[in-house]
DNA sequence: GGTGAGGGCTAAAACGATTTAGTCGGCTTT
DNA sequence: AAAGCCGACTAAATCGTTTTAGCCCTCACC
């Protein structure tokens, strides 16, 4: 059983291929088919179960109606929700997405996104590695929209991005900690040069000042980027073990970094929160789960994904006309989730 | 900036579109094409920054190098690191893999085959749902191999299948929680008819009846399909008001209704192993990190998404040739996985 | 000097759709 | 009755590749 084209169906209809297009692109009205000839081709192509090839169809229209979606790592939860929210937002619009991990590894980034544009993706949603603004800034000239997500370039506004205010939601954080009496609050963060998370640091170094309160080296911990699971683990080992006597509170900067803080947590048997506080950025089913459960600043996973989709929609309307106008990136609130760590 | 096509290559290296595209395929020496032409060709191409379009290429062959991988929902920590692992082992065929959740929808199922099918990929690694059989023959029929992973149609043995030994991983919890010196063992499983599930409940009740003790039904609860989080917790939570006096421990069948128990302890603050001993099929970070951690029995996630993937290449390589073999699902072996729960 | 055998390349068909520019016969219109 | 128009279709080009069949040249050989 052979796949059926176009021109079986125009053979066994009696009529050409062009006028079985048309019919199977609701053009037959516009294209002035008569009734009969449409319901006949209609029923035979129902008859013979056609689909039509959506490579050829791509290759002929140029659009694929597919987008590229680009993320660190698609087993991680927070990546995973927002490339299930951007699946679902895209189908609304009749696009397909394919997603792809980068491991946040420049290398790997520029192989995928290579390899989607040979695939022909109409347009791209990125979590964008350091380096790659040039590589998008080519896509763009290429007439393929591009959208960041989660992470944005603050010298390249000619690139769209949507994501959490990541300083709104640390400082918001922070004021809570502080409200709650805690001066001496620890930080644990990832080595990166990446402007959202420099944006969480800095809120946080803000918002001792604002205190006047002294920001301590000793306080802040930094995992090293490629550092393996092991030797994270130790890293936040000997943060920790100053818990409750050099600072009465910690402020995870990511998900993974708070999950690791958990399993620490439990090594060391640390009482939270009458020890330490902890204040994690961003959810995870653990911290609602753990015992004592861990108080979180929420990111609007869903919301930055249908900002992304529209964006990049909104792109793809107006691809081709040249001037893309430049505008700061769209910075989504968060949302402070108590619990009991704090 | 436009894209570069084979042809533009030709036109500035001087020679045929033919003699471009053997140098990109590495047919130029078997094509005879001279060595000073063929460096010609490959500046060119590399000046002018050539990728080859797919969808063409895919066209003209009727091969994409793409495997349609469909899962129950990518957001499962279990599917999302069996679509993880696939798509690793996939690359070093040098496949592509695009994914898509099922929601475990019938009706969505057919879908996502239509348009993967419309897109043109080689081959399916599917986690069926009950009644997809006779869809899945349909696309064999096409010459389009399919692997599933996960769940299996026992009546069904030409379509090859890979997934954990759930009988066997059953009757291993069993005999481990039976072997402790529990007797009254509850049971949690989710409503369905597909043989994967089938395997894991009779494994419990052989396990039963292999010691003499009798399979009670107030011991099982079975939660509907389609509950949403809240119904679910429902049913779960009046399952364990039971905990330490009807029953002294409980077999969670899945990873999610695993998670759904830990959230009903917590609420109800039974004391675990001491009022109750728990078990979990499946594994998860949650488990991992639970006070107090829940043992399980973990599946072979990695070697299920090779093996699926090195049958599905196998099955690839001898597209064509008619007889398909009809073959005894493959069955991975689980792990034990002892933590403080029991 | 005609024949055959490579060597080095190209022409053109094909994949399955979309889309532009007709064709053709009958009916109005003047 | 010639010209134009309209309704209902179709022919053929096109998208970017791959691949088969061949073309033309040179050289060896008898």
């Amino acid at each position: 059983m052979k796949k059926v084209s176009i021109s079986d169906i125009a053979r066994k209809a009696g009529v050409s291929v062009s006028t079985v297009s048309f019919v199977m692109n609701d053009k037959a009205v516009k294209m002035r088919i008569s009734r009969e000839v449409i319901e006949k081709v209609e029923n035979v192509a129902r008859e013979m179960g056609y689909r039509p090839n959506q490579l050829a169809r791509g290759l002929r229209t140029g659009k694929t109606k597919t987008i590229g979606l680009i993320v660190e790592n698609i087993s991680n939860a927070f990546f995973a929700t927002l490339a299930k929210s951007i699946e679902d937002e895209a189908k609304r619009y009749d696009y397909k997405v394919v997603y792809c991990s980068t491991d946040n590894d420049e290398e790997k980034a520029r192989d995928l996104i290579n390899m989607l544009s040979q695939r022909q993706v109409d347009g791209y949603i990125i979590t964008p590695t350091l380096n790659l603004a040039e590589d998008l800034r080519k896509l763009q000239a290429e007439s393929k929209p591009v959208v960041l997500i989660d992470r944005y370039f603050p010298a390249h506004t000619e690139i769209p991005a949507v994501l959490v205010d990541n300083y709104e939601g640390v400082s918001r954080g922070m004021e809570y900690l502080l409200g709650k009496g805690y001066s001496r609050i620890a930080l644990v963060t990832i080595e990166t040069e990446m402007a959202h998370m420099k944006d969480r640091v800095r809120a946080y170094r803000d918002a001792l000042d604002r205190h006047r309160l002294e920001v301590q080296d000793r306080f802040i911990r930094i995992v090293p980027y490629n550092s393996d699971h092991e030797a994270a683990l130790q890293e936040v080992t000997q943060l920790l073990s100053g818990a409750g006597v050099v600072f009465d509170a910690v402020f995870f900067l990511t998900n993974y970094l708070g999950v690791l803080g958990i399993e620490v947590i439990k090594k060391l048997q640390i009482k939270v929160p009458e020890q330490l506080a902890v204040l994690c950025f961003d959810d995870n089913d653990i911290f609602r789960l753990y015992t004592p459960s861990i108080s979180v600043i929420r990111q609007p996973i869903e919301a930055i994904g249908q900002k992304a989709v529209s964006t990049l929609m909104d792109r793809l309307r107006h691809v081709g006309e040249d001037s893309v106008p430049a505008n700061a990136p769209v910075q989504l609130q968060a949302d402070l989730v108590k619990r009991e760590s704090i």
